[in-house]
DNA sequence: CAAACTACTTGACAATGCAAAGTAGTTGTG
DNA sequence: CACAACTACTTTGCATTGTCAAGTAGTTTG
């Protein structure tokens, strides 16, 4: 079974409420997602997401300086943004409960049908 | 807000859910998704996901004479559909369950930390 | 034949996630 | 300095999938 297609979109949405949160970076919040179960989540997916959202002015962006390596790009969200996420929970809660409400009506239906 | 790209991977699963529930054609399929909530759902996008699950070998698929207009496809799903659709459903269900718990853990802490 | 409805098909397109590789700063070993 | 390991961000090419727009075709009504 493969994640791909569920995440589409569905990341877009999460990387802009983990920034909502507070000012982040990264590969701080690809490990937050990560750890929040999108398991195989890699670089080369998540940064393009961020480029995205800032190019939508729904985060901002400033350079800082690292504890540890090369500097961060820390991110944080804009008024835009705040309501974009409200929007976008909204949406998936309605798409999802459409979708569960499909997938979980009893199939046993069919099943009596034969008996 | 946009929902296309939330509904990708989830159509897939909700059309054979709901072929799983018994033999079943496009229109009609098209007509029980469209009432299940997913409002902008189109001939140009169900067709070509019943064609991807037919080749998947989910669904089988047979013509059948209907009382009003053309032929109709008649589709009920594999043994194969129903073990794929039980994985689906589980999956995601985890997935969901991650966004959501990353969508709704509360920012009211970086309002506090403000005031 | 024409119009309206049912029913399925197709081609061009855009958005997004993934794999794989690359660029660069920092720290530690020798 | 040379090399490796870790942190951190970037880029290119690709596959999947939903949408738009238009097309094909059977049935009924006039």
């Amino acid at each position: 079974m493969d994640d791909t297609q569920l995440l589409k979109g569905v990341l877009e949405g999460c990387v802009l409420a983990v920034i909502s949160k507070g000012e982040t970076y990264g590969y701080e919040i690809l490990s937050v997602l990560i750890d929040g179960g999108f398991d195989n989540l890699i670089e080369g997916t998540l940064y393009p997401v961020l480029t995205r959202l800032q190019k939508k002015g729904l985060i901002a962006c400033r350079m800082g300086k690292s504890p540890l390596g090369p500097s961060r790009k820390y991110f944080s969200i804009t008024p835009e943004g705040e309501q974009y996420l409200a929007a976008f929970v909204e949406n998936y809660t309605k798409v999802t409960q459409a979708a569960m409400h499909i997938l979980s009506e009893d199939r046993e239906k069919k099943a009596s049908e034969n008996g």
